[in-house]
DNA sequence: ATGTTC
């Protein structure tokens, strides 16, 4: 009996020095029985586990046999599942590649690519995925919820220096920023059981409730502006109005469960292909996955709700009620049906547009926003895009992107602006009117907003 | 997008 014996039979690498070391227990067989009795324990090693000779051989045996099965339900399809993209014109080679190894991954079932799709972290900004019994962190990204919020309000001829006294008493920007002492607002979404279900969850409490009603960084904004619809609808007669349109978060509260199990799926994927390692996912139906799914809802009512209290501060301030209201959340997965089969739908940067659904797509700081119904387009798996899309990264913007000509852009537009940042700049951002266009069998435009007062983070360069 | 990681 040697190595070769041994390697004949199959077995590799640190195996064949256990299988030697039980042969030599067992010298007093023939070479032939031997053989045997290790064809039969690579056979059945789980009958090998309480067998002393053969016990190290077993139990390694099933681990390898376990690591095998591992990688094969991680393993990528060698090609990538068709999907649809709109406005392939508008979309960097990055994105497709992204979305590429998105519908490699043995989960999906369905994908599509919005127009203002770009790079982002695992499925790109834009990339809407359908899986099977798993949900990917990164599928729903860091900004878990992360939602627009329009409010219709009743007023007239309201002064541009009141609109911006407004969003200075009543909006919190930058990374951190919560409300301080008596400011702090107060929301049921605090009272939620879900907080007190997980050990994660109630950590992050305190840090929600601290930064409830705040509007954080990057491309949140809160504005003042015009709504202008052109039929009557959304209850309202046709007309020109002030509204205050706002996009956030779930600010630190989200960026951390974001956090916290994309580490958990990537150390439950060890043998996940490099490429696919930020779309790892967790199986639906395990512990992790329902954690994940518990608290990524969490945290989508916890970003509407700051929402509420923006839009609850401005109209309260001014005296008045909504006269109507559109929010949608675009970076979070649903649970829906697809040819008759239970999906998990991952929106990421992008709109939910069902037949009849109301959306809102912004264009940039100084191109318009437009509030959208949907048209339950199935190939798009009933989506639309969630804005215009950068068209340049954030360090581009800054280094190709003339100060003066941001300003001589915002000027020409009439719009006010506070804070803001050159990496926000409209030139940034591709067409909203292209992409809009782009997407004519997603959705239907209902109205259009035109920003006159912005109001965003302090970006890395001043303008 | 967040803010130095329960």
């Amino acid at each position: 009996m040697n190595g070769k014996d041994i390697i004949r039979l199959g077995l590799k690498g640190h195996l064949i020095g256990l299988a030697l070391k039980a042969a030599d227990a067992r010298k007093g067989l023939s070479k032939r029985e031997l053989l045997d009795e290790l064809s039969s324990v690579i056979a059945h090693p789980q009958d090998y586990l309480d067998q002393p000779p053969y016990r190290g051989l077993a139990e390694e045996l099933l681990k390898a046999e376990s690591q095998q099965a591992a990688a094969e339900r991680s393993r990528l399809r060698e090609l990538p599942l068709a999907y649809d993209v709109w406005g392939p014109e508008l979309i960097e080679d990055g994105a497709r590649r992204q979305m590429n190894v998105a519908m490699r991954l043995p989960v999906s079932v369905a994908g599509a690519l919005m127009p203002d799709a770009h790079v982002g972290y695992g499925l790109p900004i834009g990339g809407v995925l359908a899986t099977r019994s798993a949900v990917i962190p990164y599928g729903v990204g860091v900004d878990i919820g992360c939602s627009m919020m329009l409010s219709v309000l009743p007023v007239e001829n309201l002064e541009r220096s009141e609109m911006l006294r407004l969003l200075q008493r009543h909006t919190r920007f930058g990374a951190g920023v919560g409300w301080e002492g008596r400011e702090r607002p107060d929301h049921d979404v605090l009272d939620d059981p879900a907080w007190r279900e997980s050990k994660l969850l109630g950590y992050l409490h305190g840090k929600a409730a601290q930064q409830i009603g705040t509007s954080g960084s990057g491309n949140h904004f809160v504005e003042f502006g015009t709504f202008r619809l052109d039929e009557p609808d959304l209850g309202l007669e046709a007309g020109e109005y002030v509204a205050v349109l706002s996009h956030s978060g779930s600010r630190g509260t989200g960026a951390q469960i974001a956090g916290h199990f994309t580490r958990v799926a990537e150390r439950l994927h060890p043998h996940l292909d490099p490429e696919a390692r930020k779309l790892a996912w967790l199986d639906l139906d395990s512990d992790d996955g329902q954690a994940y799914w518990q608290a990524m809802t969490l945290a989508g009512r916890y970003a509407l709700a700051n929402h509420e209290i923006i839009h609850a501060r401005i109209a309260k301030a001014l005296g008045v009620r909504a006269l109507a209201q559109v929010s949608n959340s675009h970076n979070l997965a649903w649970k829906a049906e697809l040819n008759g089969e239970q999906v998990v739908v991952h929106r990421k940067g992008a709109t939910p547009a069902a037949a009849g659904q109301l959306g809102i797509i912004p264009g940039s700081m100084a191109d318009p926003g437009y509030v959208v119904r949907g048209l339950g387009e199935p190939r798009s798996l009933e989506s639309a895009s969630h804005g215009a899309g950068r068209a340049m990264g954030r360090k581009d913007a800054e280094r190709r992107i003339p100060k003066a000509d941001m300003r001589a852009y915002l000027e020409a537009r009439g719009v006010t602006l506070i804070g803001g940042g050159i990496d926000e700049a409209p030139m940034a951002y591709k067409r909203i009117d292209d992409v809009i266009a782009a997407q004519g069998d997603l959705v239907s435009v209902v109205g259009q907003f035109k920003p006159q007062v912005v109001r965003m983070d302090t970006g890395s360069e001043d303008i």
